[in-house]
Parts: structure tokens; C-alpha cells; sequence
DNA sequence: CGACCCAGAT
């Protein structure tokens, strides 16, 4: 519209002119008249620009439109424009972000063959999306592939594969990287030690862990508000509340800023001591504040209320959420299915299940294998068997242990012919029976009495090549 | 530019 306007007055449009428009639009969310320009900047004969692609490749990126993002990037060189390795590291990034990492591995080599030259940034992401993705040792031969060409300078690709190392047990091989580092004369940062204190934290380990928060210091770096946020959860978690508040104490001596997560860590410590007007109070004090708490926070103290038996107050805290523009997650809504189930009504659970699968709103798996475990324990195995089949049909993958769950808390009861039931189901979806769920059910037929039926499983079973111990 | 802390768990 503005194009036309200027070509009405008369005047030119230049490149300049274009991008700006671009740009504007992208930043707007509105791609697609993005997109619309620069055809209109091809069919007037422009010259585009490796800028303006890198501008829509990012923002194509940026809500999720990778694919269409790839089409874009094998244009540009039809029409003569070159990427560069910004054009590339937006493009890695946006794969590592939806979980391809093999394909930002290939656009990684075939930088590579343009020798240009790739940042940490792009090696960060693909790194990063490794270790998510529990490719720990992949991660590991990649990170080593840098070093070897010498491109591995960046702290921050070492922060990554320690805290890999570490979120995935294995805080041996975090620590012997952290040494190797150290001693190649790489300064770690405060993140470095964050992930280490985390690993020592998970150990219970709180010595080496203080003793770490020592080191920063000794290093002449600051613990920040993470660091005392991950050794305050892991006292939380340990009952000690004593020595959570103590570190509250010393951070706010040290002048360091507690963050909302912060807040939560106490809120969830003030819920153990059954303060649980305090914690409701601390979330206002958060607002005030501006700190504003997030979808964990409410989900931690709607859990406390859960546990105290108080389900009105975790709704009333549902709805508080909406009315300060925060989505429930499906967290949020387990944790209230999970109250409803084991503190509350099973009536109301049910209702509250088919309302939200009704509402289309998405539940993860743990809400579905909560109910149906609280109807097996109830033995209504109707219900049990219908949000069996709704956990199905949802598209959760159903593993073996799945139906072990059910099945050994039906035998039991010595619920046998549903017990059976189910297992017909799982072999009928193509799922071999193992040692475990065999052995329950061969228990359970002789527990019951049914003889017949459990040399009739014993049969199976030895088919299935699995040898009952005796 | 980024990496680290809080909720759910058979």
C-alpha cells in the first residue's frame, strides 16, 4: 500500500525503501506480506539481498514455519543471493528448535564445504539440541569434532555439554570436562558451576556443592540468584528448611536479586511447613514486586493445596491463572486430576477429564495413567478401560509398563477376565509380553484359584520364550 | 545473540 502511494506521488521505491517494509511486517508477525514484497522487489527487477532473506528466514523461523524457512533458503540461490553464515546460524537455529538436529547437521557440513566460517552460535544450537534430545555422546564426538578444528574457544559450548553431562547423570564425566577445561586455560562462568552444583545437589551431595559456591568466589566471579536458587530447592527438597532460608538470608545480603523461581523454591517450602496462607501471601508479595509468578509457580502451590486436601482453593487458584493471562499448562491440569483422584472425589476427576478432553485441551500422559489407576484400585474397570482407550486415542505412546501397571493391580483383585482383557488388548497392538507381566499374571491365576486358565498363560508364555522362574 | 534454577512421574 505504501508502494503504491509513493508510485502515485511519483516517487521511486529503492532497495532501502523495501527492506525497511520488510522488516517492518516481519516484525509485526506478518510474514506473509513480507514474502509478498520481495516477490514484488523480483518482478521489478531488484537486486534482493542476503539481509532482507536473513529478516523473513528468521521470522518464518521465529512461528515455527521451518520447512517453509528451507524452501525460502534453496531460492536464494537461484536468484543469485548468497547465504552467509548468519544466514546459516538462523537457519540451524530454527532446526535445533524443533528437534531436527540431523538436518542442521547437514546445512552444518555444507557451510562448511562453502568454507564459511561457522560461530559458536550455530555450534551452540546444534550442541544444545543434541543433549536435549539425550544424544549425550553424540553431543560428546561433536564437541570433540570442534576442538579438533580448532573451534572450540567459546565457554559456552563447554556450559552445555557439562550441564548435558549433568541433567543426564552423569556428573563424572561433568566434572573430568570441567578439569580438562580449566587446565587448557578456558575461565569457566558462573553457569558453569551452576550446572555442577545442580548435579552435586541431585547426589544430595550439599558439601561438594557449597564447596563449589566457594570456588566461584575464590574465582572472582559471583554466585548469581540461579546458583542460590538451585541449592535452596535442593534443601526444599531435603526438608531442610532451615538452611533454605539461611541462603535466602545470605543472597539478600549479598545483594543479589531473588527471581520469580526463587519465589516458588520457598513458596514450595512454606507448603512443607503447612504455611499455606504465607505461601498464598508470598504470591501476592511476588506481584507486588513485579515479579510476576509463572505457570510453575501456580502449579506448585495448586499441588500444595492438593495435598492438604483443600481442592476448592486449587481451583480458586485455576482461575486466578486465567485472570492474570496465564494459560493452565497440561501440568497444571494432571496435578488437579491427580488431586481429585487420590484427595478428593473420583466422580469429580472423571468430570473434570472428559470436560477437558471435550475443551480439546491437552493432558499429558501422567493425567490419563492417574486415573486409571485410581479406577483400577477402586476396581471399576469400566472406566479404567475407557480412558485406556482415550489415553489411545490421544496418540500416547503406550509401552509395556503401561499395561503392566493395569494388569498387576487388576490381578490384585483378582480381577482375572479383565486382567486377560487387557492383556489380549496389548498383544493385539502388537506388543510382546515379557518376563514381568507374565510372571503376574501366572501369580495372580494360581493366587485365584484358577488353575486352568494359568496353565493355559503358562503355555503362553513358554511360547513367548520366556521361561517362568521357579 | 546463547548456556544454568521452579511444577507433573508409572
Amino acid at each position: 500500500m505504501v508502494i503504491q502511494r509513493m508510485l502515485d506521488k511519483g516517487l521511486n521505491p529503492d532497495v532501502v525503501t523495501y527492506l525497511m517494509l520488510i522488516c517492518g511486517h516481519c516484525q509485526n508477525g506478518n510474514v506473509k506480506e513480507g514474502l509478498k514484497l520481495q516477490e514484488e522487489m523480483l518482478s521489478r527487477g531488484f537486486q534482493l539481498s542476503t539481509l532482507s532473506y536473513s529478516v523473513l528466514l528468521s521470522s518464518l523461523c521465529k512461528i515455527g514455519q521451518v520447512h517453509e524457512a528451507l524452501v525460502l533458503f534453496y531460492e536464494m540461490e537461484n536468484h543469485g543471493v548468497e547465504p552467509d553464515h548468519i544466514t546459516y546460524s538462523i537457519l540451524i537455529h530454527g532446526l535445533c528448535k524443533q528437534g531436527e538436529v540431523q538436518s542442521a547437521l547437514l546445512l552444518y557440513k555444507e557451510m562448511w564445504s562453502k568454507s564459511i566460517p561457522p560461530n559458536s552460535y550455530s555450534s551452540g544450537a546444534i550442541l544444545l539440541s543434541l543433549c536435549k534430545n539425550g544424544m549425550v555422546s553424540e553431543a560428546r564426538m561433536y564437541l570433540d569434532s570442534l576442538v579438533m578444528n580448532d573451534c572450540a574457544h567459546d565457554i559456552v559450548l563447554y556450559n552445555i555439554m557439562i550441564d548435558g553431562y549433568v541433567k543426564h547423570g552423569n556428573l563424572e564425566e561433568a566434572v573430568v570436562l570441567y578439569r580438562l577445561i580449566t587446565e587448557k586455560g578456558i575461565t569457566p562462568t558462573t553457569v558453569t558451576f551452576n550446572s555442577l552444583i545442580y548435579g552435586f545437589c541431585k547426589r544430595r551431595n550439599f558439601t561438594e556443592a557449597r564447596r563449589l559456591m566457594e570456588t566461584i568466589r575464590l574465582l572472582g566471579l559471583e554466585p548469581t540468584a540461579v546458583t542460590y536458587t538451585t541449592l535452596m530447592n535442593a534443601y526444599c527438597k531435603d526438608g531442610n528448611l532451615r538452611c533454605m532460608l539461611e541462603l535466602l538470608q545470605e543472597m539478600h545480603a549479598n545483594g543479589i536479586r531473588p527471581t520469580h523461581v526463587t519465589y516458588t523454591v520457598i513458596i514450595k517450602g512454606l507448603c512443607k511447613q503447612r504455611k499455606l496462607q504465607e505461601a498464598v501471601q508470598l504470591l501476592e508479595d511476588m506481584r507486588i514486586k513485579g515479579l510476576n509468578p509463572d505457570q510453575v509457580t501456580y502449579n506448585t502451590i495448586i499441588q500444595c493445596f492438593c495435598k492438604a486436601r483443600n481442592i476448592k482453593t486449587a481451583f480458586k487458584l485455576l482461575n486466578e491463572m486465567w485472570l492474570n493471562n496465564l494459560k493452565p499448562t497440561p501440568v497444571t491440569y494432571s496435578i488437579l486430576i491427580n488431586g481429585l483422584c487420590v484427595y478428593g472425589n473420583l466422580k469429580d476427576a472423571n468430570k473434570l477429564l472428559i470436560y477437558l478432553h471435550e475443551q480439546n485441551i491437552k493432558l499429558t500422559r501422567v493425567g490419563y495413567t492417574q486415573i486409571i489407576k485410581a479406577h483400577c484400585v477402586k476396581g471399576d474397570v469400566h472406566c479404567a478401560f475407557m480412558f485406556f482407550h482415550l489415553m489411545m486415542e490421544m496418540g500416547f505412546e503406550i509401552s509395556i509398563k503401561d499395561y503392566t501397571a493395569v494388569i498387576n493391580r487388576l490381578c490384585k483383585r483378582c480381577l482375572m477376565t479383565e486382567a486377560q482383557q487387557f492383556f489380549s488388548i496389548m498383544l493385539f497392538h502388537g506388543i510382546s509380553p515379557d518376563q514381568e507381566i507374565c510372571e503376574a499374571l501366572l501369580d495372580a491365576y494360581q493366587q485365584c484359584g484358577d488353575i486352568i486358565s494359568g496353565y493355559q498363560m503358562l503355555a503362553l508364555t513358554v511360547k513367548a520364550g520366556l521361561l517362568p522362574r521357579r
